[in-house]
Order: structure tokens, then sequence, then C-alpha cells
RNA sequence: GGGCCCGUGGUGUAGCGGCCCAACAUGCCAGCCUGUCACGCUGGAGAUCGCCGGUUCGAAUCCGGUCGGGCCCGCCA
């Protein structure tokens, strides 16, 4: 890292180059005046270096040193020595020795920075951080965490390079998307009246790509969405996307699963990765098991039907529910029993905000007896039967929710995932990655009275399935909720990391008469077909290989591996959750004369009327 | 579109109707100090309590609105 400025980092200097005249450069991240002598903690991103500025020695040095401050930029050049016995500082990598300075020269100067640079632990205002991106940019923490994640991009390209994969970037200008997100639009000033959108993915041109015959593809891609923000969604954001012809689902789990643990073994070595093989499951039984379609593994909490132990209880709810054809379900929380009823009041809220009717509970004292509000329907043999459905012991909280359909599991799921939260459960080192496959192809869409694509509308059919791509009324384009459509599987395939979705793919339709029908279903007639997706419906007509897929977030792969939960601290300039870059003030109104060239005019925020 | 939380010297917090022309820590400025490493010691400056309006004899404190940030639901794969 020798330039002209510098002869090692601030990381470098050890005791093999003791005697070694050299310079320095970098920020002044501390000063300890003492009077005649002053230290210099002389920071950049590979770390510090002890600086010492004697009077005696550099009296010139010592009256510019006198004068620095804090993330003050400076080049100190000395010699590098050995400190005096007792005076190392362990804590620094380079702390057994210290650069004695004969010359200190100012590069820059610097204002009192609006947060502490050089606190990794300070607690800073989100809004501060994204005003001052550039100086929470040079803190610690963040880049430790943007430098794994160039690790993590250079290892991702490296094991799909070594695997024949060919990188080939497509284009940020192209056409809306009518399923998924709302698009973002560019005007075009060359063709008025029309705008581009920017793609929320690279779905369809890597479809074309696989027509054209890379058979293995991969892109770092930016993919952008114009919807509502969460700390795990940002407006722009990053996938790994690949496609691989002449494959089947196997092949493409196959690779991918080698790639993830290669790719983490590489960033996180110190890590444990939970399983290899990765364990697969049905989407069916993700839901059964865990209530969620990307469960964590890395504890139990499992949910369990009391279908069968909760009939004909007499509880109201209960035989209502499954008399009605609903699902009863429910988990022992270890150790819960003990709960408060504030607690308790708290759990109910909980499940009702993750969208169940309710929640019952049932706490197991530990001397046998049971404190619920259902306890009256509970006679013996019932409550034993329960308590052996969900394996619970003396001193668990039973958690039970019943409820028309799959949201009842959903909102269990959740509740899980609190519980295990609050009982310090899943250990945070482990990376436990998954696969869930088997998802339905179409959920119903009330709305439009249209089935609507589980995850992509290209994806796949699994084979046995085929023949239910129909609707009973025998007219793909008459569909209804009780139609065959709605039991059939697709060949689509998600990867989970301690709960997240980090990925999802398919292997695609490439048969356009199959893709036709599917269209049908979706409610696309061919006329729409021609119109929304007519360039691969036509590329399809030259020999499509068999293809498939799968693209991961870069972003939550990246805060993950940094213990992160909000996909903002693993990217250098993100968005606030209402969109807006604090830094650069964007969005911001655009020059009249840009728009009018555009043909654009730009409406206020609607005021409520004055 | 909706719910909840937060906004007090540069920073992080305390104060939550009068004890407050606002406290603590840190940072900042000045002086002293030759082995510090979160250096130490002494002194000092620094806040119309996000903004607007209201209630009240009196508002950082209560109410309404607004702006900004965060978490969540809807939305989103």
């Amino acid at each position: 890292m020798e330039t002209a400025y510098r002869d090692l980092t601030c990381g470098d200097a050890r005791l093999s180059h003791v005697g070694r005249e050299v310079a320095l450069a970098g920020w002044v991240h501390r000063r300890r005046d003492l009077g005649q002598l002053i230290f210099l903690d002389l920071r950049d991103r590979y770390g510090i270096t002890q600086v010492v500025i004697d009077r005696h020695d550099a009296p010139e040095a010592h009256t510019v040193g006198a004068d620095v401050r804090t993330e003050f930029v400076v080049r100190a050049r000395g010699v590098l020595a050995k400190r005096l016995a007792g005076t190392e500082n362990a804590k620094l990598a380079t702390g057994d020795v210290e650069l004695r300075v004969q010359d200190l020269r100012v590069l820059s100067t610097a204002k009192t920075p609006p947060f502490p640079i050089n606190e990794p632990d300070a607690e800073v205002d989100d809004a501060l951080r994204l005003k001052y991106r550039y100086l929470d940019l040079r803190r610690e923490p963040m880049q430790k965490r943007l430098l794994l994640r160039s690790r993590l991009v250079h290892a991702i390209r490296e094991v799909h390079h070594a695997a024949g994969f060919v990188e080939i970037e497509t284009p940020l200008l192209i056409k809306a998307t009518p399923e998924g997100a709302r698009d973002f639009i560019v005007p075009s000033r060359l063709q008025p009246g029309s705008a581009y959108a920017l793609p929320q993915s690279p779905q369809q041109l890597k479809q074309l790509l696989m027509v054209s015959g890379f058979d293995r593809y991969f892109q770092i891609a930016r993919c952008l969405r114009d919807e509502d923000l969460r700390g795990d969604r940002q407006p722009e954001f990053t996938q790994l996307d690949l496609e691989m012809s002449f494959v089947t689902e196997a092949d493409v789990m196959a690779f991918v699963e080698r790639m993830v643990i290669e790719v983490s073994r590489s960033v996180t070595p110190e890590r444990p990765i939970a399983n290899d093989p990765f364990p697969r499951m049905t989407y069916r039984e993700a839901i059964d098991r865990y209530g969620s379609d990307k469960p964590d593994i890395r504890y139990g909490l499992e949910l369990h039907s009391l279908a069968d132990v909760a009939a004909g209880s007499g509880f109201r709810v209960f035989d209502e529910t499954l008399d009605g054809g609903g699902v009863v379900y429910g988990f022992a929380a270890p150790g819960m029993a003990g709960a408060p009823r504030s607690r308790l009041d708290e759990l109910t809220e909980d499940a009702k905000r993750h969208g169940a009717r309710g929640l019952i509970w049932m706490a197991l004292e530990e001397g046998g007896t049971i404190r619920s509000p259902i306890a009256k329907f509970l006679v013996e043999g019932r409550a034993a039967a329960i308590v052996a459905a969900v394996g619970a012991k003396p001193g668990d909280l039973v958690l039970i929710v019943a409820g028309d359909d799959i949201h009842a599991q959903e909102a269990l799921g959740r509740l899980r995932v609190d519980c295990a939260a609050r009982l310090g459960l899943g250990d945070p080192d482990v990376l436990s990655y998954l696969w869930v496959n088997r998802f339905p192809m179409y959920q119903w869409d009330a709305d439009g009275h249209r089935w609507d694509a589980t995850h992509n509308p290209f994806s796949g059919v699994l084979p046995e399935d085929e023949e239910l791509l129909a609707t009973s009324s025998g007219d793909p384009s008459d569909p209804s909720p009780g139609d065959p459509a709605g039991r059939a599987r697709a060949l689509q395939y998600d990867i989970v990391l301690n709960g997240w979705e980090l990925g999802g793919g398919s292997i695609r339709i490439h048969r356009r008469e199959l893709l036709e029908r599917s269209f049908l279903l979706m409610g696309h007639s061919e006329k729409a077909q021609r119109e929304k997706f007519g360039g691969i419906l036509e590329a399809f007509e030259y020999g499509p290989p068999p293809h498939g897929g799968i693209a991961l977030g870069i972003d939550r792969w990246a805060a993950l591996l940094t213990y992160q939960t909000n996909i903002r601290e693993v990217m250098a300039f993100p968005k606030t959750q209402s969109g807006t870059d604090l830094m650069l003030e964007a969005p911001s109104p655009v020059d009249p004369a840009l728009l009018d060239e555009l043909g654009l005019a730009l409406k206020p925020r609607k005021k409520p009327d004055a």
C-alpha cells in the first residue's frame, strides 16, 4: 500500500520494521498532549499506529502537533521504534512499536465532527448518521461491515467464475413489468409520452440470455422497487442473480448450496454452518411445523396441530373453528409458565397484531396444576392430550391459536419467533441455511378475481401437478377460487438463513403452450400477454432451453453475516424509511426546463383543503 | 393508507406543570504537564428544550397540528 505519501499503512507496523525510517498518513484518531510530548493515534482503514512527537527531538513537528486536532489528515515521517518496555499496547496490532516523528505535515484540517468518529460504540441518531454518511462510514463498525461486504461479493464472483459462469450486465432502462412490485419510471426524452421502467430484477433478461445460450449466467445486479420500506427493504438493493440451462431443481440447488457454503466459509470462517448439506423441507412442512415459509430452525418450539385433541372440547372457539374446516395449532414455550398476566396480555396483543383472532394459553405449573382461561373446558384427559401433543413439560407455557386457515399458523409462527428471541434461543453465531420448496403455484387474488403467481410468473409447475393448471369451469380465462390450479405446486425453491428469506428461484416454464396456459390463469389474455410479455414469448419460439435459476439478496446476506438486522448497516448510502437521501437531499424538485423537455409536470403532494 | 415510539448545548442522555434563564457525561476552547493510549489536572464557552398554535397565573413538561427519524401493519419476493 506504499504510495508517494506513505510507506506503510497505519495497520502495518510491526517489530520487524523497527529501525526503518518511514512515512505514515492518516486521520488523527486521538491526541494525547503531555506538554513536551504529544502522542497521536494515526488511523486509516487498516489500523491505528501511535505516533510520538518529542519536542526535544523535533521542535518544528512539535509546534505542528500542538495545533493538530481530531480527524485532521496528517503525514508523519520518522523512525519506527520499539516502544519503551512496559508501554506496549496489547489492544493494537501495532502496539509493540511507535513512530518517532521527525517531520509532521497537516494534509488537511477538519471541523469538529457532528458525532464521534473514534468511539465505535457511540450511539448516534440515524438521521445524523445518514446526513453525514461519509463520516459515519469512516467509523470502525461501518468500515468493517463494508469490508466484509466487499469480501462477500469478491468470493461470490470467484466461485461463479471458477464454476464456469459468465458475468453479464443487463440494462437499467427497461420496460415496466405488470407483475409484482411498483416500478420506478424514467420518462423518455427521445420518445415523448413514453417511459422506461427500472428493473425490479433482471428476471426476463436473464431468461433471454438462456435463449442466447449462455448456459451459466450470473450478475451482481441492482434491483429497484417502488414500495414502502422496512429495515430489510430499501428501494434499491442488490441481488446475486443467476440462471442456468439444462438443469433441474436439484441441479440449481446443488450448485447454489456449494456456492453458499464456500462463500460463507471464505467470508466468515469463524462461524459454524449448522447443516451441510442444507436441510430441505416443503412449504407445507415449513408452515405446519414452524408457521413460516422461512423458518429459523436453530431452535425447536415446533408447532403441533391440536385438531384431534381439541375436537369436541365444548370450547366454542375450538369447536366452531374445527367444524368450519379451520385449524388449531399450539407450541410449548419452555419455562414460561410463570409469565405474569401482563406478559400474557402482551403475547395476546402480539398474536392479534400478527393476524390471529386471539390467543389461548395454558401455563403448566411445576406442581402439575394448569392455569388457563379455558381451564374449565380442559377435563383431565383433554388437558393431558394437549400437553402431550405439543410436548410440553412442567414449567412450560402452551400457546394456542385457532383460525380459518394458514394465517392462524403464521400468526403462531411469529409468536414462536418472538418467544425464541425472548428466551434467547438460537446461537447467534451459527449460520443455519435451509431450503424450502414445493410452494403453491398461485394464490387467489380476490380483488382481481384471478390466480396470482406466488413468486414469479415464469415459475414452472411440478410435472405431476401439470394437469392441475386448470379451472373448474374448464375455461382457463374463467378462474374461481376452488380451481384445481390452487393446488398446483411450483418448481420453486427458497433459501433461508436464520429465519430470513435469503433468496428464491425456480425452474422456469420454457414450453410456450404451458406458459400461455399459466398466464391465462393469472388473468392475462392472449392479447395482454403479447403486450406485456411479447418479447420473451417471441423469444421462446426460437428454441428456449430448459432453464432455471435463483436470486439471493446480497444486502440481507451481508447483514446476517455481520449480525445486523437492518440492511442499511451494510449499504454505503442507504435511504430513510420515507425513501429520502438525507445527505444528497434527494429526491428534489427538478429544473422546470428539464421537465418541459421531458413533457412532464410534477404535482406537489396534495394538501388537505384549506 | 394506518398504528406505535422518539426529537433538550456539537454528541448521548436526565429533567415530564413552578424547585430549571435547564442537570450529567462526553466533545469543544484555554492553561499546566516527557510515556500516554478513553492520558491527567485546572478553568471556560456552549441550549430561544424540532417547528407552529393552544390550555394555564406559569409549559422542556399538558393538548392539537406540523416537520424529521425509527419500528410495525397493509404493500413488497
